[in-house]
DNA sequence: GATTGGCACTCTCTTCTCGCGAGTGCCAGG
DNA sequence: CCTGGCACTCGCGAGAAGAGAGTGCCAATC
């Protein structure tokens, strides 16, 4: 049904059409790509295609676009993403390279990946889940209150405040502090419950409040709340995009400032490749449906990062560049 | 020059510009202000406000639009920034009542703003430069890689990696993390170089290089990079405002972007009121110079918010809410 | 002297028409 | 199965014309 020279010609009009923001019509094909083959062959290869829902005419008389059908199986077919250049990689490592702390590598990866591909994009912080605790600590504010810090080895850092029902003598504090410790230092997330939950009974009935209260505190930070940031960055590109505006673009910019949309965005981000690409209206998120999504994860599933564009998007390039960051950031995290 | 009525009818064309978008004629005017006179009178007075700068025509023969220059006249003249209602407080309070911690309260702080003034909201998170040390904390990463965390008063938690110069010994390590706080616990940022600078004379000579590599990044991590975080909210209200969208809007998107940007944007928030409006061209940002920003500070000078509109923008319902929302941040931190 | 009604004038914006051109589908011949 | 030719379809941009909103100015009025 399909064979290969038709494959040839929707590739080369996903390209055109990419490239120009322009329905492509059968003469422009055969100049600008070496196809071999008139006008006319083309025309009748491009009705077979859009027979087959590959491709669309925005009006009857005009040249043709891919539909998402068509960016899809344009995406499967590819041969491989295109490397980036050694300049880019090398751009790329000084880049994050550069950076100081965790903070520092997010924000950089952001914008980093913002530039290169020129879209919208978005970067979850290291996830705490299989982190271990590095360390925890107590420090009193006032009398009533304790901000509660926990290091772990991803390099992140979570703070809380702890609300206290009672005043606490600093001993009781440090007593506990160094109970803590000895129970969670080194262990994995997922084990913390399992090891603290008995901590209240072991102290002395005085500071079983107490106690209590930091448990209770650290379960929700580390635990049940383990609230995966994401940032976001290069929204300007958002107006490099399409060309009727206002009303395509304000619902998307919404959808982005939304912490539970982005999650959403990196929900089964399974893929043999690693790379996941949802076109259009494959999209897991309504407000997206006029957009595509290239995200992969990074490092050993510490977290994942992508970018949100266009339909019309250079998916090969998207997705090297993606597919570069992710590497990188794994490494430097990994380290 | 400008009697009382020339000075409402700036008003009436103020307000209903901002209301309408478009630009206002005579008869109009009369209509929905009960000014009292007619139409030929209003445009008697038009003629004069256009003479003195306040207002101006597109075209030759449509109705009357502001200038910069008569925004400025209108917010200067403005008796009073209107009062929010009720309701609204209530909303902001129990907006900002629910959050958790530090980075929780500015979130919210950026949300609440953008929403209740429809606008791009900025907020500043609490400097340093004021704060006082709470508790430092070193973590032992790997053998020649620290974490040092600090904690301050005002909530903050700042972190960063120290690399070694060689291998530390653990108790070395607890060892200056006790000196460090002897020294600083409880100091001024300010005061922390002079405190530290001769804490790596005082360990031994082996302990000394470490000593040295803590106490540089100490000196970087609060001193001299206070590094003002800035968050930023509500970008999707940008497409609500004008009508010749890509052109001007990219640019203003790229600008926000920029930390740097950012912070001038709070360059000299030194206003007797306590508000700033800043309209148009008197902008200190180039990009900005097609936009308005009303900025504030909270807190006793913990730091600043703000907002960024059109420069047709609603000024006495957008300091209201820039002036109610900081109230409440200030209250919330300052406890 | 300020205010008002009247009136001619100026533009912009919208709508309409119309030709151009790009691109197609189909057919007959290689 | 490919190719050249040809009639056909529409979207798009350029003018043209009409409508409407608003102005400026002048003479009359309070």
């Amino acid at each position: 049904m399909l064979d290969d020279r038709k494959i040839d010609v929707l590739r080369a009009i996903v390209e055109d059409f990419v490239a120009t923001n322009e329905p492509v019509g059968s003469k422009a094909l055969v100049e600008r790509h070496g196809l071999g083959v008139s006008p006319a062959t083309v025309r009748n290869d491009m009705a077979a295609l859009e027979e087959e829902g590959y491709i669309a005419q925005p009006h009857t008389s005009a040249g043709r676009i891919p539909t998402e059908k068509g960016y899809r199986l344009f995406v499967d077919r590819l041969s491989g993403v295109k490397p980036l250049t050694a300049a880019e990689r090398r751009a790329i490592k000084r880049f994050l390279d550069g950076a100081v702390d965790l903070d520092d590598v997010v924000r950089r990866t952001v914008r980093l990946l913002a530039q290169v591909t020129r879209q919208v994009a978005v970067v979850q912080y290291p996830t705490l889940s299989r982190a271990t605790v590095r360390h925890v600590e107590l420090v009193p504010l006032t009398a009533t209150r304790l901000m509660l810090v926990a290091i772990t080895d991803s390099g992140r850092v979570e703070q809380r405040v702890v609300e206290l029902p009672m005043s606490a003598a600093v001993d009781a504090v440090a007593d506990l502090r160094a109970r803590l410790n000895a129970k969670i230092d080194g262990k994995r997330l997922i084990d913390v419950p399992d090891l603290v939950s008995s901590l209240p009974d072991e102290v002395s009935a005085d500071a079983r409040p107490l106690a209590t209260a930091v448990v209770t505190v650290v379960l929700e930070t580390l635990v049940e709340q383990p609230e995966e940031r994401i940032v976001l960055g290069g929204t300007a590109n958002l107006t490099r995009a399409t060309s009727d505006f206002p009303l395509t673009l304000r619902p998307v910019l919404e959808a982005l400032e939304e912490q539970m949309v982005l999650l959403k965005l990196f929900g089964e981000t399974a893929d043999p490749s690693g790379l996941t690409v949802r076109i259009g209206p494959e999209n897991p998120v309504e407000e997206l449906r006029t957009t595509s999504v290239v995200t992969t994860s990074y490092g050993e599933s510490l977290g994942s990062l992508g970018v949100v564009g266009p339909i019309r998007m250079d998916y090969p390039g998207t997705m090297a560049a993606v597919r570069a960051v992710a590497r990188y950031v794994g490494e430097i995290l990994g380290t």
